[in-house]
DNA sequence: GTGATAGGCTATCAATGATAGGTTGACGGG
DNA sequence: CCCGTCAACCTATCATTGATAGCCTATCAC
């Protein structure tokens, strides 16, 4: 079932090459989207995938590093949907305001791709793909969360230069002011939030340098 | 072992009245400070309070349901600390920034708590002290995350007034603002973090009306 | 062919949250 | 004083979960 997306099947259902961990990560990330990181067990994604369960463990070394390598994604992805409307004339903070918005849309639209994000207990430990992090030797988890930050970080250099630590400071002071609203709006759902799209506005025009 | 709690014991080391539940909040809630969350068991908490692991199912539906309760708890403490220093002479923005430092210093100093009443997964469904949620009686969990809120909501009424939505919305956007800040700090505490102390107040410093 | 390797399977573990059913001891009415 | 009740606890036991061990099979380089 659902095995048609549009790569190399033998007879058996078997694929060739590596795109086996690939698929897992897909299958993975929706069910994680459908029940909820915590209800999704690997027996799940096992069948869903449709080979056995330990067979899972000869593409990840443990469940988490399934969770940590949708994490890496996952802040690959919202780079990308930054990094598409970083760019253009307007001045720096209504570009930095339409990376917000491209942030909150993000977030938003994959709840559960962002919770893997920002949300985890801790990704760390669990360094996906088998790299050792040595001394020198970033852990990827880490990497693609700069990689994502310094989207942020660019357009605020723009503005205020890089020369003392204002522009990281403010930065990352942006990064979190976005980032409380969509957690807050992803984690605590039930709560009596007003008119979304108005909050929404308000909370991304308060962003300043 | 520290079964010294200043509460009556008897001699086996029975606990009378109904603080039982209490004692193994406590220990929960150092256990989850100790090994974070996702490393505490059902079985250290019982050892820890000294009864079996069963008997917990004694106080608690379910191991989420301590959680939830621990959350509650958590929410209330916020509120106590935010409302000691929401009064005095000062203006509502010089009032909601001490609210926000408040804020910060809690979280901060207790993130495992603060983790629980803002990080969890999905505290509800588990609702504490076995009330039902029937139509029209609230959600404990979110009783308490409302009297949080109304919190920062009261001093912002008495800058902008009631009158409209914008109240509401200001404070739920400086809730998220403050919220995103100690959330990243707490969750990815292997970032590299500007100055913390410099960065907290630059942050503070950048909330208004 | 033949050996190596990737990918998979069945059988099985230890640990975890949860339940079943029985036991103990305090307490109050008759 | 006795007996029912009730709260709190225990032991034994489940089903489920993540993870490991050991074996099989197809593909491919040589």
């Amino acid at each position: 079932m659902m095995q048609d997306l549009a790569e190399a099947v033998d007879g058996d259902g078997r694929r060739r090459g590596g795109n086996r961990r690939a698929q897992i990560l897909d299958v993975a990330l929706k069910l994680f989207a459908q029940k909820g990181m915590a209800q999704v067990t690997t027996r799940q994604i096992a069948q869903e995938v449709g080979i056995s369960q330990p067979s899972l463990y000869a593409h990840f070394r443990s469940a988490d590093e399934i969770a940590a390598e949708l994490c890496v994604r996952a802040f690959g992805a919202l780079a990308e949907a930054m990094g598409r409307v970083a760019g253009g004339d307007a001045s720096p903070i209504e570009r930095l305001r339409r990376m917000g918005r491209a942030y909150v849309d993000f977030a938003l639209d994959q709840p559960d791709m962002y919770r893997v994000a920002f949300m985890l207990e801790d990704p760390r430990g669990c360094t996906p793909h088998g790299i050792e992090t040595e001394e020198g030797l970033v852990d990827p988890v880490l990497a693609a969360g700069l990689q994502c930050f310094a989207c942020m970080h660019r357009v605020v250099v723009e503005q205020v230069g890089s020369d003392d630590d204002r522009a990281m400071i403010l930065a990352q002071s942006t990064w979190a002011h976005v980032h409380g609203l969509v957690s807050l709006l992803i984690a605590r759902h039930e709560f009596p939030w007003a008119d979304r799209e108005a909050l929404i506005e308000e909370h991304l025009g308060r962003m300043s340098f």
